[in-house]
Formats: C-alpha cells, sequence, structure tokens
DNA sequence: GTTATTACTGACCAAACGGTCAATATCTTA
DNA sequence: TAAGATATTGACCGTTTGGTCAGTAATAAC
C-alpha cells in the first residue's frame, strides 16, 4: 500500500470538493455520485462515470488522482450540504412546528438528490468505512444538541415522553426510506414517480403521525 | 447476451435454492449473502465467496453455475424466508397486539439476519432490477391484504386515522434502519453492539411511539 | 508572439475479474 | 470391488478493471 498520510488524502480532498457549480469537476462530482450511489464503491467502475460525465475516462484520473478520492471527495460534498441545512432549534422553539419542519427539510432533501441519500446508505451497509470519525464526531454531537432540547421539551411538558436518539433516527429512517427504497415504495401506493404531490401526501401523513407519537397535535394549517 | 429463458433460470434456482441446513450449497448461500450484502451485486467478488465459505473458487461455481445465479438463488432465499414469517391478521385481530407483533417481529428478523435486510436494501437502491416483479405482486398484494384490515379497523373506530400502506412502510423503514444502519444506530445510542438488551429497548420504544400514532396505548404488560 | 501552465486524450499496462477444464477424489449402487 | 455418478480443485483463459503516460490542445502571462 502507497504511504500517503492521511492529512495528505485530506488536504486534497479539501481542495477538490468545493467546486464552482459549472466547474468541470464539479461535473464528474455529480456523475461519480449517481455511479457510487447505485452501486456502491466496490461496484462502481470509473469507465461508467466517465461515460455518465461524457467524458473520456483519462480526463476524470486528470482531476481526481484515483477511485478512492474520488469517491471521498464525493462523500465529503454530500455531508457538507447535509450540514449547510444544520437548520436551528432550541429550548424555545415549539416542538410540533420545529419538528414538522425538520421531517419537511429532511423528506424534501431526499427527493431533491435521492443519490446523496443512497450513496450514504451504501456507507452505512457497510459498516461506513470511510465515515466512522464523523459518525462519533460532528454526528454524534449534532444528535446530542437536538436530543438535549428534546429533553428540555419533555421536562417543560410541551412533548411527551420518547427516547430523543431514537426519534431522531426514526425520522432519519422514515424520511430516507422514501428515497433509498423509492422503488418499493412507488410500487406500494401504486405510483409513477415521487413528485410533489406524491412528496406533499408523504409529508403531511409522517408529520401527523410522527407529531401524534411524539403526543403532539400537528398545528393548524391553511387549508 | 445468452439467450436463457427466464423460466430456466428461475427453474435452476428453484432446484437450488432450498437446500437441507448443512449442505455445502447452503453454506455457500450463506457465505454469498454476507457478501452480496456488504458490497452488491457488482461489489461482489467471487473469490471473496470463496474465501467467505472457505472453499476453492471453482467448488462455488460447480454449485451455481454464475455469480448471477448465485446471486439470485440468495435473494429467493430471502424472500422465501420473509414470507415464511407470514403472520396472519384478521379484522378481528386487537390492533395494539397485532401491531406489536408486527414491529417485534420485523426487528427481531433485522437483528437475527442484518445481511439479508442489508442485500434487500442494496437490491431496493438499485432500483430493485431482479425484485421488480415480487415488488408488484406477492408484496403489492401483501401490504394491500394488511392495509384491508387497517382500514376496517379504522371504520370499527379500533384505531385512529392513518394511511395504511403508508404506515406499514414507516413500520419497515423503522425497524429494517436499525440493521443496514447499524454502525450509526450503535454510535447514536452509545452501544457497542446491537444485542438483545438494546433490542428490547429499541423495540419497547417502536411498539410505543407507533402505537401512539396511530391513536393507540401500547397494552399493559407484566413489569 | 513566445513561453509556461493547465487541460485533455488515444493507446496502453499489470492486476484482478468471472468463468472453464482436465484431472482427481469421493461417494453410490450392484 | 468394479462402475458410474457426483464432488472437488490446481492451473488456466479471455475480458475488464483501475490506473498510466506520452503527446497534444487550450489558456494565461508577459
Amino acid at each position: 500500500m502507497k504511504s500517503i498520510s492521511a492529512s495528505r488524502i485530506i488536504h486534497m480532498v479539501n481542495e477538490a470538493h468545493r467546486q464552482p457549480p459549472g466547474s468541470i469537476k464539479a461535473h464528474i462530482l455529480v456523475a461519480a455520485k449517481a455511479e457510487f450511489a447505485q452501486y456502491g464503491f466496490e461496484g462502481a467502475r470509473m469507465q461508467r462515470v466517465a461515460d455518465r460525465a461524457a467524458l473520456p475516462k483519462p480526463n476524470i484520473h486528470y482531476h481526481f488522482k484515483s477511485k478512492q478520492q474520488l469517491y471521498l471527495a464525493v462523500l465529503e460534498r454530500i455531508i457538507e450540504s447535509w450540514n449547510l441545512a444544520f437548520d436551528q432549534v432550541s429550548q424555545e422553539s415549539d416542538p410540533a412546528e420545529a419538528l414538522e419542519a425538520f421531517i419537511r427539510q429532511k423528506l424534501k432533501q431526499a427527493q431533491q438528490d435521492p443519490a446523496a441519500s443512497r450513496l450514504f446508505a451504501n456507507e452505512m451497509i457497510q459498516g461506513a468505512p470511510n465515515l466512522k470519525h464523523y459518525l462519533n464526531t460532528s454526528m454524534r454531537s449534532w444528535v446530542q444538541d437536538r436530543a438535549l432540547v428534546i429533553k428540555q421539551w419533555m421536562l417543560a411538558g410541551t412533548i411527551g415522553d420518547v427516547d430523543p436518539e431514537r426519534l431522531i433516527f426514526l425520522i432519519w429512517s422514515a424520511t430516507q426510506h422514501y428515497a433509498d427504497f423509492q422503488v418499493q415504495a412507488l410500487s406500494l401506493l401504486n405510483r409513477a414517480e415521487f413528485d410533489d404531490p406524491v412528496l406533499t401526501e408523504t409529508a403531511d401523513f409522517l408529520v401527523t403521525f410522527i407529531l401524534r407519537g411524539c403526543g403532539l397535535s400537528p398545528r393548524d394549517r391553511p387549508s
């Protein structure tokens, strides 16, 4: 195995992953995301990435040194874009409103970029070989922050008794599943595609159901 | 592409997939399930299947003609084992009891055979290239039968207002996620492994939460 | 307009891939 | 125990894989 230090790899990736939207690197990253999402790291083929990007294969290798590095660049881009949607919530927020916003946002994310969701799913299924650190640091503290707020809501009596970590995990699973298992969902719901009407119906169901699960009623909306 | 008719493939698979538990074919199928679950079809390597089974590679090819056929045999075995757990439920069943049994059963399945769950997840992520027919026939009618019972419960007022298909999908997602995203769940819950105590806590949470989401209280249990 | 740098690509390579095959061992049954 | 069928395997094959490289085009700097 070539001895390239982890920090050097991370440095190179950091250079590569934030590209102006129209750039060729950004274009390759989009193609690679789709490929890795569908086939996983080992199943992905550099030739197919090139075909998806409509570029010769060596061109891909010019911009990204190796398959591994391309994968890491895609992965970092996804995590970063998810962190941007790091919505603010506090003890003072209304639980129903905050949870509803969170559910709708997660579901919209899953619909707008199912490839990102599937790539992440592949990484988790394989035991997160490239995201173990993320799971034990950023993700964990993010969850703990939110869990603390939920616990405070519980103490204040503005929400029912629920395990906050498991609640967050359930919301993630319920929303992500519509991206990862889209074919199953569409067959089950007898729909052709995951379009806006399906999104709205699904979001409404999830909000109602989960809020009820938390001992809350969904706030009234103009109908 | 070789022209082998679909029925011939299915016939061959049917011959292969039900093996006495101690047989070599069964042993290979277990190894292959783990490999396909972790890497997906394209990412799986026949050599690694052989290594997992502690057999020379040609031995695998003696028992299963091709990678594709081995994969199909594993898939059929999983679907079949899931169909065996086809628990009976009717209009007369108690909704809370029936849902609780369903949730606990699904979660236990996910814990006892996470590889099966992950293999299925991989197949869904790729758009179910080998399970489209299953999704549109067996799975669909299974869901519709259960959905009908849930609708009757709703008419009888023994359960709150919920979209039955989406409820089933949510239960699947919430339970399967603990197998597919096990590393994430363990990190989030600060646990080392998905053992029986975690299983029980998780099942209790899911039962309470989902029943509340359906407008039900979990039936009392001796504590 | 020359030069230096960056971007691109057809042709190629060693290694790994799924799969084969002839030779051998191990069971069945008469 | 001979004969046939089944099971096993070391050595091998054509193809595909991730990746390279020399040569060329395009761009930027002076």
